[in-house]
DNA sequence: GGTTCCTACTTCCCGTCGGGAAGTAACCCG
DNA sequence: CGGGTTACTTCCCGACGGGAAGTAGGAACC
């Protein structure tokens, strides 16, 4: 018999996914959900939008409270960044066809596994805001000289 | 006495940072975090370079060394990110004076808190590309129609 | 029946950012 | 004095993102 059947190859395979090869599928993918605002849709779609990242469970959000949500957000890049998202299958959209249409986008089971990862950097970045502040404020007082 | 001191002042005031408010300087952070060559860099400077993702400590890296391991980061983005990581406190930059100078790149504690939150969305990406790339593709076949 | 309003986009223009390649500085070797 | 090494820096240009205005399609008001 083989040794290696093809599932196995694509066992092995799988494993070798490596983003630090350029050419490897996981690097475009690191890409694209390294962006502030896949990073900040991820977290609001994922913990009910802002002011309640803790216990506040995930939640669909429309379109428009998306776009309050992520302040200062253009809506061109809004709509691009949730239609990638919808691609790569992190989130549902869905179109309700009321008076005006309403179109609402909620986490798949995939988007919020990524989630609990991204929420992470998120949060790393609001507790350690002072460190960083700090820091620069001191390099930027030795560069003075 | 007051019931506030300026310690507990300092305190709430860290937890009101929400980077989803546009001008909360950790949006700032969270952008400049949110980078594909950040990612790459702090895994490979928090993991000992490529293809040691687990075990493999923390360990300094020289300029080329970080310049092979980030297949196709260009020289330039090379040194800047490098440059805007050290001024953050994410890491520190070391001039030895040898004959061809030689100049080592190490994690900070501050990096590498932010590595172990890092690591995870690349592990995410190699470890779900399967799913990404399926879902891609069935997407495409239903757009095709 | 015309005007206004609503949501969820799409399109256009333009400034900024990133990639590619070539040039630079400092220093040793032959 | 030319060649080679490391770690950048500079220049050019194409691609990307922000801002603002335009679009569709129906309801509601006058």
């Amino acid at each position: 018999m083989a040794t290696t059947t093809a599932a196995q190859q694509r066992a092995q395979a799988k494993a070798e996914y490596d983003a630090f090869f350029a050419a490897c599928p996981s690097r475009q993918l690191l890409d694209r959900i390294s962006d502030k605002w896949v990073a900040l849709i991820l977290c609001a779609l994922g913990s009910g939008g802002p002011g309640a990242d803790g216990p506040a469970g995930p939640r669909p959000m429309r379109y428009s409270e998306l776009s309050r949500a992520l302040a200062g957000v253009s809506q061109k890049m809004l709509t691009q960044t949730l239609r990638s998202l919808e691609r790569d299958g992190l989130l549902t959209r869905t179109v309700t066809p009321t008076v005006p249409v309403t179109v609402t986008y909620e986490l798949t089971d995939l988007g919020l596994s990524l989630h609990r990862m991204v929420r992470g950097v998120k949060a790393w970045a609001e507790a350690h805001m002072d460190d960083v502040l700090a820091h620069r404020a001191t390099s930027e007082a030795a560069g003075t000289a």
